[in-house]
Order: C-alpha cells, then sequence, then structure tokens
DNA sequence: CTAGGTCAGTTCAGGAATCGAACCAAGTCC
DNA sequence: GGACTTGGTTCGATTCCTGAACTGACCTAG
C-alpha cells in the first residue's frame, strides 16, 4: 500500500492541516486512534471492535508507528506478540477528536451519545473551546476566520 | 458515488466520532471546507487550489451541501453560476480544522507555516484548549482520558 | 499427540473509488 | 466568429479497499 499523502496539491502543499490529514486523514486511521484512546491495544481487540479489514489494520498501524503517533511493544515472547500504544504525539490528537465528537454530538443528534472521551482527573466530560491571547477572552466557533481573507460571513 | 458512511461497523456505530467522519472522513471533504474557511467559494477556485479533479470535486460538495455543511446559492442567473458557502453546521466544524492545523505545527515541523485562521475579533491567532467545568480549570491534550477506560498511560 | 482455538498477520481475487483527460453547454470578451 | 471562462459530466485506467482464505507460532483440553 502506498501514499495517501498527497505532496503538494495545489498551493498550500505546506499547510499544517494537509500535512496532519496526510497521517490521519482516511477513512479508519482516527477511528483506530479513538480506539486506542478507549484503552484497546491489541490488534484483534481493535479489529473485532472496528470491523476492519486485516490487512487495512496492519497497515495502518505501520503507517502510525511509523510516524510516530504509536509504539509498538512487544508484551509477550512466546508467542511473539506486540500492543499499540499511544506515543505524547498520538494522545496530542486528543483535540481533532473532542471536537469531531462534540460536533458530531450537536449536529448529528445521535439519540445517545456513548461519551468517550473525559477529563482524566475528574472523570466529567469537558469544553472545547477557544481562546485569544491578545484580547484576553474565550470565544467560540463563529469567530473564526482566516488571515488570507476575513470574508467567511454567510 | 456512494456511502463513504459505514453504518455501525463495530459495537460503536452511534459514536458521534464515527458519524462526523461519515461526512466529512475522507481525503478531500476538509481540504475543501478549509478553502471554504480561506474564503473562497465557487468550485474553479477550490479545484485549482486543491488540485482536485472535478468529478470528485462536484461530488463532495454536493455531499456537503446535501449534509448541511454547505449552503449552494445562485450569485449570476446568466449564465447560471453557483457558490458555495459555510452553513453554521460547517463554520462549527471550525474547531476541528484548527485542532489538525494545531497539531501539524507542533509534531509536522513545516519550516514557516501559512496561519489559516485567526480570531476574527482581532485578527491574531488562538489557542485551543479543554476547559473542566466540574473541576473549574483549563487542561491539556494529555489529560483527557476515557470513560470505558482509564488506561491510556504509555 | 492430536484437535481445536487464539493472535497477528499475509496473500489474493473482485469490486469500489479515484485519477487525469477529454468533452459539453452556456455565456462573455474581443 | 474564435477564444476563453465556469461548472460540470463521461470515460477508461489505475489505485485502493474489501472479504475470505491461508500461514505460523503458540496454548489448552482430552
Amino acid at each position: 500500500m502506498s501514499d495517501l499523502v498527497k505532496q503538494t496539491h495545489g498551493s498550500h502543499g505546506s499547510c499544517s492541516i494537509e500535512q496532519a490529514l496526510g497521517l490521519v486523514g482516511d477513512r479508519w486511521s482516527l477511528l483506530v486512534l479513538r480506539d486506542c484512546f478507549r484503552g484497546l491495544r491489541r490488534f484483534d481487540e481493535i479489529r473485532r471492535d472496528l470491523g476492519i479489514p486485516r490487512a487495512v489494520l496492519a497497515d495502518r498501524l505501520r503507517r502510525l508507528v511509523d510516524a510516530g503517533i504509536l509504539s509498538r511493544r512487544r508484551y509477550s515472547d512466546h508467542p511473539p506478540r506486540d500492543e499499540y500504544r499511544l506515543t505524547q504525539m498520538g494522545r496530542e490528537l486528543s483535540p481533532i477528536l473532542v471536537a469531531l465528537m462534540h460536533w458530531g454530538d450537536r449536529w448529528l443528534q445521535v439519540g445517545d451519545p456513548p461519551t468517550v472521551l473525559i477529563h482524566s482527573a475528574c472523570g466529567e466530560p469537558f469544553d472545547l473551546g477557544f481562546h485569544c491571547t491578545h484580547c484576553a477572552v474565550d470565544f467560540g466557533p463563529l469567530e473564526v476566520a482566516s488571515r488570507q481573507s476575513e470574508a467567511i460571513l454567510p
């Protein structure tokens, strides 16, 4: 299996969003990572949970390990067995999963969302928000604009 | 063209992350939406910027409009021309793009990241963070855990 | 020691999605 | 009229994903 990364389509090949999506922007990677956040570590645990084809999971795990998002760790020599854990780089993906989850909760009206991520200190759900150090205020997603063009109004 | 959504792979078909990825979890949708945040509105503007095949862009725009993330708006009758704008549902995707951008900036060492998103009130970049109302504290991505299993330590 | 099961994959054939290139229609510019 | 723009559609070739079967190393029960 191969690229998944599009080096420079268009004028913004260096955009961090494109770089990030090159690593985790396919249909399965973020779901695999969600399972890692849920504590799943073994090939077959993840495979059964997601229903992902074995070949694709093997490929995605290889890719995520190569990228430094997961680490492969031997937990048994006889038989040889590895498990996969989030590195710090991987754990810092949590804002992306949280943002996806909050947006899905808000707009896709799933009846009873299985709350996935919580504040580790207290076990409660939490908010995700923006903070402007320049203005010293918190704000919401509608106050986000772009430097190239301010015009995002509807 | 068809699904892209996997209804119920595994035991968590109702997970908001899965639902959200079913709409924007392919290789192009989030890049299209990034361009919308940057102020691009026309088919050919986006196509040229991303280098996306026309058929794929037409399909993604249709899908995003159907989902309510973009709106199609006629701006010329002769010739008939439409433009695409973010709805509120679409603009509330900004935390996902911001999270991807921040993570990419931090871990993918792009030399000189073209800063895409800013606080509309002041034009400056901003932070994205978690806030726990229960504990009344702000915290970072490493303090995120899962309700099913607390064990995300490395 | 043999049958069956687990775990972590690889291999393979078929189908689906994506790709670039070509084409089209409706209008504008000159 | 001829060239150009915009917003697509259609086409064949390639690439990717999928499910099913297979492997290999080990473990357990009988």
